[in-house]
Order: C-alpha cells, then structure tokens, then sequence
DNA sequence: CTGGTTTGAGACTTTCGAGTCTCAAAAAAC
DNA sequence: GTTTTTTGAGACTCGAAAGTCTCAAACCAG
C-alpha cells in the first residue's frame, strides 16, 4: 500500500533528519544529506528545489550553500510538506478511482473512506518536523533503509 | 491518494456491478461488463483470470461463457479480492518507505499508520459484495466514471 | 466434423513516476 | 578576474504498472 510517493517520503525523512541532527543552525549541505540518507543526490535536489520555491525552506548556492527550514521545526507541519510535493487533489480521491465521487454522488465506500482520509489529515495537520526530530533523537528511531 | 492498483478497482466495480445488476444467476459475458463499465476488455480478463485461479470466481468458455462469483455475494469479502490482486504485502508496509520498520524498529510515525491500516483492513474484512451490490441497486449510487 | 464464440495465457506496447545527467547561475576563495 | 563549490532548471533514461494484441483452448450449434 504505497501512499506518499518518493517525493514526500524522501522530503520527510531528510528535514526530520536535519532537524534531529542539525539543530537549527545554518545551511545543511545536500550532498551530504543525500550520502547520510542514501538518497539520490539529483532526485533529493528536485525535491528540495520544489520546497524552497513554496516557501518552506531557504537555499543558498556556493562554498556552504545548502538548505535550511525557513521557519522553526516546531512551526512546519507534516502536512505543508505533502501538500506541496502531492498536489492539491491529494485527500480528495475516490478510493474506487471514479471521478465525480462525493458527498452528492457517493462510491459505495465513500463514507468509511471520507473519515479515512480526514483522520490521516489530521495526523499530518497536528505533527510537526519538531515532533519528528525529537522522536528520532530522543528514542533513536530510524530514520534510514 | 491512489490506495488501490487498477486491477483491484476494475475488480470491484465490475463484481459489485454483477452483484447489482445481474442477480446471482448464470455466467456473465466479460464483454459485456467490459463494455457497460467502460473498462478495458483484455485488461479485466486478465483481473478475472487471477480471481478464477484463486477460487472467486468460477468461469466458463464458449457462447454463453463468463464469469460467475464461486460463493454467494454475502459470503464473499472485499479483503478477498484485495489479498488477491494487490498481493500479501499490501497491510505491511511503512509510511515512510523503510524496510524493517515494525514494532520493535518503528518508524516516527508507525503508531498511527498501524492503527490506520488495521482500520481499513478492518472495513475490507467486513464488508462483503452484498453490501456492495446493495448499496449501489438501493441508494442508486455511481459504480462508472 | 466444421465454424463461431468465449475465456486462458503470454508476449508486446504504452504511460508515468522515479531516477540520472548536463549545463547554467550564484556565491566564496584565491 | 578566475576557479571552485554548490544549488537551479530542464532534458533525458529507466522500470514497473497499466493496457493491448495474438493465438490457443474450451465449448456450443449446425
């Protein structure tokens, strides 16, 4: 059940690992990131390029460029970061896959599928990249393959 | 938010369409279905071909062929048709992408997607093509694009 | 038995997300 | 100013899911 594409996942796993790691000081270097993480450096570049022109983080090119979050850790949400790497139609799909499908022309599973969807919202509305970072410090979760 | 392959959705539709609209007797003509759920012909034989060799459903060659579901409609759950097609891994996976995540290795946020997944397991085990069917001939719900 | 109809099986093609590569642009070091 | 380092942008390639095509096998009708 493959829910978040790489974009998302990756984007997740990297800042939650610049926020546990890094602390919130200065430009994290991306090649670096994507040798910690195992994650293609060129991909990971993409991902971060999509986040900055949204305004989530800020870059900087040249001798210790890098990225950093624009805001506190505490103050970004999982779901900023999803919304800007899946799309505005993210929580708005059918899970039979038929367009249309809604509250005035419902699927036979739209009900149970409309609370799925608005309790994974939620989780996402309430964590933040702070909570995250604290998990995997704090209890030494993992956080790569 | 796609869950769901194709091949499960094709699934569904058609076996709640049949459920719905053909009653529980006799073959059903694929080219038929394929037609009326406007759904690829060779793409939903091949769906129904994996279902037949797992013993949902039984089919028959020659004029007057088709596919018929092996049991009745209310003894048939959806978890069945998912199992099938989508294949064991399907409740097993991480958020997060990360192999090995699981109780004693989680990821930061395996708590909530375990509970999320036992959830939707949970309405694909209850819920069985009769209802399906049910919902769509009673409350004249969309079951095509 | 012959011909038409339908599912079975597998090869083939298409599409799209994922990943790679190349070069431009910005900044620092010298 | 030139070179080096780093991100930015876009074209290109790869692989798996989705979809198509062809022919074989089963079955019925005559």
């Amino acid at each position: 059940m493959k829910v978040l594409s790489k974009g998302s996942v990756y984007a997740l796993r990297a800042l939650t690992y610049v926020v546990a790691h890094k602390g919130d000081i200065g430009f994290v270097n991306i090649g670096e990131l994507s040798r910690s993480l195992d994650i293609s450096f060129h991909f990971l570049t993409k991902i971060f390029q999509q986040l900055t022109q949204a305004g989530i983080l800020e870059s900087y090119r040249g001798p210790n460029g890098g990225i950093k979050l624009a805001r506190p850790p505490q103050e970004i949400k999982v779901i900023e970061i999803v919304d800007v790497l899946e799309g505005p139609e993210f929580f708005n799909t059918c899970l039979l896959g038929l367009p249309g499908c809604g509250e005035f022309d419902p699927c036979p599973v739209h009900d149970f599928w409309k609370d799925a969807k608005a309790a994974l919202r939620e989780e996402f509305e309430e964590t933040t990249l702070a909570e995250l970072g604290k998990k995997v410090s704090d209890e030494r979760l993992r956080i790569k393959p």
